[in-house]
DNA sequence: CCGATTTGGTGCGCACGTTCACAAACTCCT
DNA sequence: AGGAGTTTGTGAACGTGCGCACCAAATCGG
């Protein structure tokens, strides 16, 4: 039923997954440290969590801590990267190469988090031909032979809001899968494409929401 | 108990506060397109939600619809964002000018939403002094008296990781009250200072997360 | 003026996520 | 060896948010 190191990781939760890669940053600087063993304490304060969160959030995974003692930060790091398909790394293409899109290419901390940038494809002609980081700019045209000849699976999407369904549909149609999308515009894709809105100008909205709130009416 | 327009809002859900921004970029793409009046579906479909729940989302605002016709698109416009606060413009520092600080600077989808950059901060002294987008990067040392005189309250961290926690110390001493992060730490700030996260490999390891559970074990 | 139709507002049940509290299990000390 | 002290893992209660379904109100047509 179970492979000797595969636990058959039961569906874990949106909110659990959402936090893996923040504990998975945590052992690391406790790693850093030159630390072996943290208990659920140590690790929830590193992440910024409650412990009783971080400890239910981690027997989605397993069971592998040790009572009375906690938890083996190598091993425990290594599960979680297991769970978070971290043992292969994922190419990922970014479609719009703008500032952003630049931004993104030229990030140095996705490597070590089993993220590669594999591909750069921008519409504009005049950016198409140019290097960033080491990667060719390649025409939309090309998108599709891009996907399929080095297996990618994962999208961003860094264009102007206008440019985002139709790069969206371009992308299904490719064979992507998953679509991380920095447009700010609202995609519809299939329900077998999974996609996450990242908006930066929404964030500060809500943050300006709050800073209204807690003033009176006027600042 | 209520002033004439200004209808004392209640306490509004976070998760609708972080739709409302949806709402009003759907409402402008509505106003662009020369419609006076919609209804809880256009409203809905261009949202990407379901209507039943902009219906409730709105009425957490009052009720600004006429049954039996719908709501008039420029009515509704101005009191979302009222809601929102945007009747003021919201001034935002940003800390860390290095690629992703620049290319925030430079966007600019922020000043149609109530949000302007006043101010450039960096550590580095080879980038005081530059020009970015018409704004001088000014030093640490005069964040404080910058955030004072211009009277910012809102910040935003694009920094190195490893400097963040530093970097958020010093934003609450010099009075900030809500911080954007972008950098890949957790930074712990006293109980009335909000703090959003945005994690730019955290979003694409969820994506590859679910990459890897629709596939086998092995892509 | 009345009824059929359209459409916003809202109460209620369900599911998800968070937190608490406690039992199980391990270590250490005597 | 046994008991005291820790620390994990998890069942259960609680709160929040979501979506269905119903109700109310306004318009249109005759």
């Amino acid at each position: 039923m179970n492979l000797l190191n595969t636990p058959a990781i039961r569906n874990i939760p949106e909110a659990t997954v959402a936090r893996l890669p923040v504990y998975l940053r945590a052992l690391a600087a406790l790693a850093d440290q030159g630390l072996g063993i943290c208990s659920s304490n140590d690790l929830a304060s590193a992440a910024g969590v409650n412990p009783a969160k971080l400890r239910k959030d981690l027997s989605y995974l397993g069971s592998y801590g040790t009572r009375g003692v906690g938890y083996d930060i190598e091993f425990l790091r290594y599960h979680v990267a297991r769970a978070l398909g971290q043992t292969q790394d994922w190419d990922v293409v970014i479609v719009g190469v703008g500032r952003l899109g630049s931004a993104l290419c030229a990030y140095n901390g996705f490597s070590s988090r089993g993220i590669r940038i594999a591909a750069l494809v921008d519409s504009d002609p005049a950016k198409v031909g140019s290097k960033i980081g080491g990667l060719t700019v390649a025409p939309m045209s090309e998108l599709a032979s891009l996907v399929r000849e080095q297996g990618v699976a994962i999208a961003v999407i860094a264009t102007p809001g206008a440019a985002a369904q139709e790069v969206a549909d371009a992308l299904v149609a490719a064979g992507i899968t998953s679509i991380l999308n920095f447009a700010p515009a609202v995609v519809s894709v299939p329900d077998d494409v999974t996609v996450r809105k990242v908006d930066l100008s929404i964030e500060l909205q809500i943050l300006a929401y709050h800073e209204q709130r807690v003033r009176g009416v006027a600042g």
